[in-house]
DNA sequence: TGTATTTTTTAAGTCGACAACAAGTATTCC
DNA sequence: GGAATACTTGTTGTCGACTTAAAAAATACA
């Protein structure tokens, strides 16, 4: 993981008061989520309080609303700590998901907009090019704005935020397993998502669901496949 | 609504370290669902300052976090109030509740434990024991411990998360409309819990979805009559 | 008298410091 | 020499004060 010393530190910068914390909570949330900082890892309130050259105070608050997405634990007067990623509620995180894909799919198709079709298609068409790019950290981060995009478009932000959060912590099981570029599925997910996309805008609500269905099944069976042969890897070891 | 100064103020009381944010956190989140603090209503720092005896560093963090619960709105710079009722978004709401009502009712019915079926029974008699002294409010809050708790056997945190705010919110909307005890409405939803009881200890899913279904709309239906009759009585002002 | 502008006031955002707590480390006693 | 105890260390939890943004009040102007 990066280290610390590496990060950019960035103690000049004056931010403008208000800020402060919002500064503070995308940065860290972006590098958890991107794994620059590894799951269970401590997070050092006074080494960011010289990073982000300002008081903990600030840092505290953005740490708490982190506490509050469930990407910061914090051990009581003891040390907080990067959210671990916990393999032994991996089927309930599946089943969230994929419940998740589907009704928020199936809202879309009834109360999308022809404005919020136009911005899902531009997300599809980033999503493709990072295929082409053979960019797997984008793919990763456009494929779940795809997803978060449909999601507003079914305008249950009761869905959204909790669909959000599956994303997030998705992106970032992807990240720890999805390291190289070896295998056909995005072009499958490409093909998934234009099918989607198409079932939304024709406000089919039975086929967005069936696709949704289908699409977040394959998600899971990636996740699922990588992890057995990262298991398969560690068995080995001991041979 | 309560006044401040009728508000029990603990000053001298010395909160042991770490208590104090879980102190303010849990009183102010009672308060708040139990309409003691209006919708909308200013939530002074300061003041609460006094109230509680601690400074304001700990009631900002239990602030912070009621707003990641979405109990709380802050203005920028400006005022922080207690969340307002968003009528607007109340079919979201059904929506949202009537799908967790489900999924979860569901999941409890195939990972219940023997245990957790005594302790939903425990609550059963809870509401049973409300219902026959006509306690409205009490009613109200073991009904949403009744349904957390069904949730909580069906092990999956990210629907019981949800579930848990939803039916929180609720609640808000329950001690907003139903202030009389005037209807035969409680016997029908203990009978229906009863019967939900049931369907989760005999692990038969189809009925236990059924049930719940059934059980939510029969709420929806009972917020939305209480709904349409306020507006009446409103209505009936411009005339 | 109505509106634009300045002043005041209120409360939020931030800061630096101190106190308390839990581990790790050194020390003492048997 | 080993275990119980005291001390050190690193961080968190809390505090009181200061700074600044934005609303409300007051004033000036047309």
């Amino acid at each position: 993981m990066a280290d610390p010393k590496s990060a950019p530190k960035q103690p000049k910068a004056k931010h403008k008061r208000g800020q402060g914390v919002a500064t503070v909570y995308d940065t860290i949330k972006r590098e958890i989520l991107e794994l620059r900082m590894a799951p269970g890892s401590p997070v050092d309130e006074t080494k960011l309080t010289e990073r982000f050259g300002m008081s903990r105070t600030p840092i505290r608050e953005a740490l708490v609303r982190l506490v509050g997405d469930g990407l910061v634990v914090t051990l009581p007067n003891r040390s907080t700590i990067v959210a671990p990623i916990d393999f032994f509620e991996l089927p309930q995180f599946f089943d969230a998901l994929t419940l998740m894909y589907r009704v928020t799919t199936r809202l879309a198709a009834t109360h999308r907009s022809q404005d919020e079709i136009a911005r899902i298609r531009e997300l599809r068409d980033g999503y493709a090019a990072a295929v082409a790019e053979k960019d797997v950290s984008r793919m990763i981060e456009v494929n779940r704005d795809f997803h978060a995009e449909i999601a507003r478009a079914g305008k249950n932000h009761y869905y959204t935020e909790l669909f959000e959060r599956l994303l997030d912590e998705g992106r970032r099981l992807l990240r720890f397993y999805y390291s190289s570029f070896n295998d056909e599925l995005p072009e499958i997910y490409l093909d998934e998502h234009d099918r989607m996309v198409a079932a939304i805008e024709a406000r089919d609500v039975t086929d967005a669901d069936e696709i949704a269905h289908a699409h977040a099944d394959q998600i899971v069976r990636q996740i699922q496949s990588y992890i057995s042969a990262d298991r398969r890897e560690n068995a080995s070891m001991s041979l």
